[in-house]
DNA sequence: GTCTATATGTCGATAGAC
DNA sequence: GTCTATCGACATATAGAC
């Protein structure tokens, strides 16, 4: 194991910069014309290179689909983060939950390859030629073997955000007994609905009046927020609460 | 336009008879091997026709995947509907939150299927060969020429049934000022709440510990719910309710 | 080590014979 | 109506040039 030597790091960097030169290409493919058009051929020829080079930085099509994937993440996380030091709650709650459903409805082919189940894709393939076994017959294919939670890091953190403003959320007293305990939860929950509004304006119009998902995320968060609260009786859980300052 | 004759008759049932028999053999492919195994060739062989032939009875592969997937809704649909008999609008929320979420965990092949994107489908194509355009650089492909709003008929009626409990809740006074007025709206962010479990959990393991959706459920509609309302309270804003009777 | 060229097996969909 | 034959596009694997 001795040191690196000069030319092993210009490769590497060599290495590097040609994956993101990859992954530029795949991602302007995407954008334009969709994940189903990314493919290996065509990605190749964007980037002037032959089909199986590609092979020799990306394991599969699938691997490049979702470093994109993990890209968008770490977008939309930081799409999110400034919002994190907004002091109060309610309001840094609705700010996540707008920002989150603008993100996924501005960036639509981003979001998708965020949320690609394992082996989706577009293509199937699988083609082990030759004399593999072929596995025609096989495989339940919903669930591939991943033993990691969350599709990834970045969405751990993003869990936490909503986690801490509900935390804050039950400090000020918003949130009433039985709900203090359950941030966690309650922020996956979150999570969970805002993933299926996005999810649900993608695969169609009508779901919302003109892309405007805001009143559904507003209705939703209403419950969750202590706006059904009478508003004296929110003075008295506790008083010294930054004033609500009416959320743009 | 003279009446259909005996002959024409007969003919249709054949026509309507095969198409059950693609469809069966379809939903059995997608079942045990995944959409993305649903292939024309697999297909055609199961019912012992030739690949060709299926286009007779169907446009592309994708109408066959959309069709499943309307019969996925269906099912839903009917899976839900018994609990609209429950009176008390807290429980019979709780039931159908709870039935949704565990017809999707049970049946994630149907569920994939339901909410597929036009055009998803597993693999892509668009092979408009020889003389048709052949569209390559073409169309923002994540939205197509829907016009209708709603995935189909089924998803419309569950959102109703939701409406109404919703409705009888507010009727009820566990909903306070503020939200009596948009409860089509809560319905569609409770669908969205729902699906986003769903999906989330269809993604990876991970999202709720073991299968266990359910307390994710629970924590969102504690919000819905009016479940943080104090008793006292809720009892004077109406006194005749039916007693919650702990849902199951 | 990197890449080109090529080969294999997949797919959706169509044309035209019967 | 149904099949055979075929087209064009695809992922992936390998041999071998540089």
């Amino acid at each position: 194991m001795h040191a690196a030597e000069p030319k092993d790091r210009r490769a590497a960097a060599l290495r590097v910069a040609l994956r993101a030169r990859i992954l530029d290409a795949a991602r302007r493919i995407v954008m334009r014309e969709g994940l189903d058009a990314l493919s290996m051929r065509k990605l190749a020829e964007a980037i002037g290179y032959s089909p199986a080079s590609l092979y020799l930085h990306f394991e599969s099509r699938d691997e490049i689909a979702r470093a994109l994937g993990r890209e968008g993440f770490a977008q939309l996380l930081a799409h999110l983060e400034p919002f994190a030091k907004i002091d109060a709650p309610r309001e840094r709650l609705r700010a996540f939950a707008q920002a989150y459903v603008a993100f996924g409805s501005a960036h639509r082919q981003a979001y998708r390859l965020m949320y690609l189940e394992p082996g989706e894709g577009g293509r199937s393939g699988a083609h082990a030629s030759g004399h593999a076994v072929t596995r025609t017959t096989a495989a339940p294919p919903t669930l591939a073997d991943r033993d990691d939670a969350l599709p990834c890091e970045e969405a751990a953190r993003m869990v936490d955000l909503f986690a801490d403003a509900l935390e804050a959320l039950a400090a000020a007293g918003y949130l009433r007994r039985g709900a203090q305990g359950d941030c966690a939860l309650r922020a996956r929950a979150l999570w969970a609905m805002l993933h299926g509004v996005v999810a649900l304006s993608l695969i169609g119009p009508g779901f919302a009046r003109e892309g405007s998902l805001a009143p559904v995320v507003d209705a939703a968060l209403d419950g969750w927020l202590g706006a059904p609260m009478a508003e004296d009786e929110r003075a008295a859980a506790r008083r010294d609460t930054p004033p609500p300052a009416r959320a743009t």
